[in-house]
RNA sequence: GGAGGGGUGGCAGAGCGGUUUAAUGCACUGGUCUUGAAAACCAGCGAGGGCGAAAGUCCUCCGAGAGUUCGAAUCUCUCCCCCUCCGCCA
């Protein structure tokens, strides 16, 4: 969420920022509403001052003994009057905060203009696509082909019949290559980069997922449970990971946090009609390795070229190739204020993909969850910064390794780095 | 699922219809003392918001929401969370 007073103050250069995002901010709209606000507020408050006092008053005379029968019977009027107006001033708050929690993020000046993908930016490239002797296959067909037993190693069909589309079952080599990549990036970042491994609910209730902004926008894209409370599964680590900090104000020296997270990711994918509908790159549910740091304001924009970094040295251990591109404003996420993709290449679609997405929330999150730390400086609270990226989707990553190891045998190499996992196996097959 | 007990400032903890402007302690900040520190003593110290150039001033907040009342941390209802015991259970 914004700063209010910002809102108030200098809408017009937020306004100019949220262009980049392709979010109109309704100036007019907002003038006029917070016009009448502090119309209907001034008159509240003077009211409810004009009755505390009076209060008061009785609560004295009645104590000294004297009549308060005169002083009761202009109270009735009193009372009417300031509950109108209360409701009225409840009505403007609320329809400030309801607009207030739709608007995304300011984007950071380094954001590149453009509306989609070509906008993004190269920042980096690492390693090199692979050249093949053979017809490349993709990761559906050479999981197919690999030995498990009964069915298949990757079995759309068997979870297509117990389930339903988009998700997939894993059996024998490839569910365990699956479970070493989950290992493999959780020891790798907190034993080289300094994490603490957390473990959350998969179900958060409302609350966490507007603090971190999935909620109200983007309602369509989770999913909710049945039942009494608003529980919903989590799309991303980063929800109840992030919520860690909310309605806290923390100590300086607990920051930064670092904190890095394997959980499953449930997502309704409600945007994604018919694209990538075959394979394993766009699923209801897939796992992820995340990191998440919540820094002081002043640290963030380090914070997010190192954890970007920390990410990145995933790829580089398993050595697939890669890029590095900053989001143009028209790809940046609703929360965001800068993000750094990370995207794999795949030999099946001669294209790279996204595996990973570092972002910094600034105070955005941060706002909304009521997330403070006391500023040794001031003295006061002030909101922290929060960051987040996938280190990485192991999904993707196993479908990157799927088909950047794959031989002409349709046998898959196993990275060096995963083969402690793996009990030193050294090829699928 | 059943029966009880609780949710109060950064933390602990009193208050259970009207001088509550929420006691007290800890922590924290400043000062006195000290070669320095500790201790002791003195003082300050919650959060959010409105108006205001500022000084300041007003409003809100005692788990959340609704209600009773001239007035609610305090009474009533609903919900959430935590603790203890019993039952069930991986």
């Amino acid at each position: 969420m914004l700063d209010p007073r910002r809102i108030r103050s200098e809408a017009e250069t937020l306004a100019g920022k949220l262009a980049k995002k392709k979010f109109t901010l309704d100036v007019a709209y907002l003038g006029d509403l917070d016009a009448r606000r502090k119309e209907i507020q001034l008159a509240a408050e003077a009211l409810q001052n004009e009755r505390n006092s009076r209060s008061k008053e009785i609560g004295k005379a009645k104590q000294e003994g004297r009549d308060v029968s005169e002083i009761l019977r202009t109270m009735s009027d009193l009372k009417s009057r300031l509950e109108e107006s209360q409701r009225q001033l409840q009505v403007l708050q609320d329809e400030f905060r309801d607009y207030l929690l739709g608007v995304p993020n300011v984007p950071a000046d380094e954001v590149p203009e453009g509306d989609g993908e070509a906008a993004n930016r190269l920042e980096s490239e690492w390693g090199h696509p692979p050249q093949f002797d053979f017809p490349v296959k993709d990761h559906v067909e050479i999981g197919a082909g690999l030995a498990a037993g009964t069915g298949e190693a990757l079995d759309f069909a068997a979870a297509s019949r117990m389930t339903g589309a988009r998700f997939v079952v894993m059996q024998g080599p490839v569910a365990r290559l699956h479970r070493a990549l989950g290992q493999f990036m959780l020891d790798l970042h907190i034993r080289e980069h300094g994490y603490t491994e957390i473990n959350v609910p998969f179900i958060v209730n409302a609350d966490s997922l507007v603090g971190t902004g999935q909620l109200p926008k983007f309602a369509e894209d989770q999913f909710k449970l049945q039942g009494k409370q608003d529980f919903y599964l989590i799309p991303t680590a980063e929800v109840p990971v992030t919520n860690m900090v909310r309605d806290r104000i923390l100590d300086a020296s607990e920051l930064p946090a670092r904190w890095v997270c394997h959980t499953p990711c449930f997502r309704q994918e409600a945007g994604g009609y018919g694209v990538d509908t075959r394979g394993m790159i766009r699923q209801h549910q897939f796992e992820k390795v995340e990191l998440v740091q919540i820094t002081r304001p002043e640290d963030s924009a380090t914070a997010l070229e190192e954890l970007t970094g920390h990410a990145e040295r995933v790829l580089q251990l398993l050595e697939l190739p890669y890029r590095k591109v900053a989001l143009c404003g028209g790809d940046l996420g609703f929360s965001a204020n800068f993000t750094y993709d990370l995207e794999v290449w795949l030999p099946s679609q001669q294209c790279y993909r996204e595996i990973s997405s570092c972002s910094n929330f600034d105070e955005f999150q941060a706002r909304r969850m009521q997330a403070r730390w006391r500023n040794p400086a001031s003295g006061k609270p002030e909101f922290v910064h929060t960051l987040n990226g996938s280190g990485l989707a192991i999904g993707r990553t196993l479908v990157a390794i799927l088909e950047n190891c794959q031989d002409a045998e349709g046998g898959v190499g196993v990275p060096r780095a995963l083969r402690p996992y793996m009990d030193g196996v050294e090829r699928l097959e």
